[in-house]
DNA sequence: AAGTGGTCTAGACCACCGA
DNA sequence: CGGTGGTCTAGACCACTTT
């Protein structure tokens, strides 16, 4: 039963207890639900509540439906439960590694080309760049240069020294969740099999010449408008990146 | 004006003329739109006919929207007109390589542990394995080794060796074109950057510990049901994965 | 107070599917 | 044919933001 008078909207309230039901095996895989009808009766609330729920959970890929046949319960994927952004502290620590963070430096440069052109700002802004070294057991796994805007990068300059301070290991991604009036939207990433260089064989205490993964961000926020360009750079051997996306 | 008699629903022909009006800057970056309430008396529609065409255009990353402010025009990001899902032949075509496919081969295995326990079936089943290599100018760049459940796995052998003989490039993500009643959700996909083993460096032409890029596929169609598990090496200096998601 | 987006109701007609 | 999801209407009340 649902509670009109709750703060939670009813539509969300009818998701969480159709993922409950699908994670507790109450309704098994490729099992029909209830008909859109009758989950208005059934929850005493109109369809296009149900509807808002059940279209939420087909993109989270929890159902399927066809048209004139109805509703199912998708087959769960292997790795459902994972998140979305690999956070640097529990991929560590899922290896058995003590997860730590240093940071390098941070300083004011001027945008170069590239720059200027990924942060949609003019040539030769002033930007902060932040570098950090993250470690596991004390051996360099990730390395990071990030370029922010100058009044968000103070921010962040700020944030991962606190950060560090409180001994919590961190990556650009956790400082974002410290500056709440900065919330990313979305990312797009590249990824790049390299061979190291001297300069990255020397941060990453690596022979040159062992494959590294080299990813250049950019972060968007809500209304379009970048927030940070990054690249990072990872031992092969300690890091996998693993992504869940719609096909086409 | 909207067509109400027509075969394309409302909120479609809403979201085009918006999508439209933003490409052509008829809409400017940050300019507010009309209120919803304003939409339905432009278009003459009802409000969730225009909540609708709205809530798809936020969800495509087109607007964005605040609560009591209103619904403004996003910025647009540098990739945005990118495809999703890199296809093979494009991505040469644009380093101006003339892309072709070989079929290195196809066979029946049956499913070791880590085959099935990707395409959730039973240990020992029996699958096709359909091998590629991808060209540009004749050059090996990937390497392709695709699973499929056997009944999938025969059509998309046909398929291939259709395309083969069409003298059309290709990869097993084209195949799925082919096969209309098989179509794909969603993909799950991990990235590693490796050196280039002895296997890897004669089928690539390139020298052994050479960074390749190793992506592990698990294709999923609608229902949740994995239809293929594949590997993927792909020269470094010829390949950059590109991807754009959701934060968070 | 007025305007915005967020949620919700109670109907309606359509196209697709299976018996 | 009856049941399904897909689209759509014309209202309503709420929470949030700005004036």
């Amino acid at each position: 039963m649902l509670s009109p008078q709750s703060a939670i909207p009813l539509y969300q309230q009818l998701k969480d207890d159709l993922r409950e039901k699908i994670k507790t095996g109450a309704l098994g895989p490729d099992e029909r639900l209830p008909s859109e009808r009758e989950l208005c009766a059934q929850y005493h609330v109109s369809r296009m509540t149900v509807r808002q729920a059940l279209a939420e959970l087909v993109n989270e890929g929890l159902l399927y439906r066809t048209h004139g046949k109805g509703t199912f319960v998708a087959r769960p994927r292997i790795d459902q439960e994972l998140v979305r952004v690999t956070p640097f502290e529990s991929t560590l620590r899922s290896k058995g590694l003590r997860p730590a963070t240093k940071i390098l430096g941070s300083r004011m440069v001027s945008a170069d080309y590239e720059m200027a052109t990924a942060l949609a700002i003019p040539l030769l802004s002033p930007l902060v760049n932040l570098t950090l070294l993250g470690l596991g057991n004390e051996q360099p796994v990730a390395y990071y240069s990030a370029y922010f805007p100058e009044k968000i990068g103070h921010k962040m300059v700020e944030a991962a020294r606190l950060r560090l301070s409180q001994g919590v290991s961190f990556t650009t991604y956790d400082l974002y969740n410290d500056l709440p009036e900065v919330s990313p939207a979305r990312l797009t990433q590249s990824f790049e099999a390299i061979a190291a260089d001297d300069r990255l064989a020397e941060i990453l205490q690596v022979s040159p010449g062992k494959p590294l993964m080299h990813i250049t961000t950019v972060v968007y926020l809500e209304d379009g408008r970048p927030s940070e360009y990054r690249h990072s750079y990872y031992r092969a051997d300690m890091y996998r990146f693993h992504i869940t996306r719609p096909a086409k």
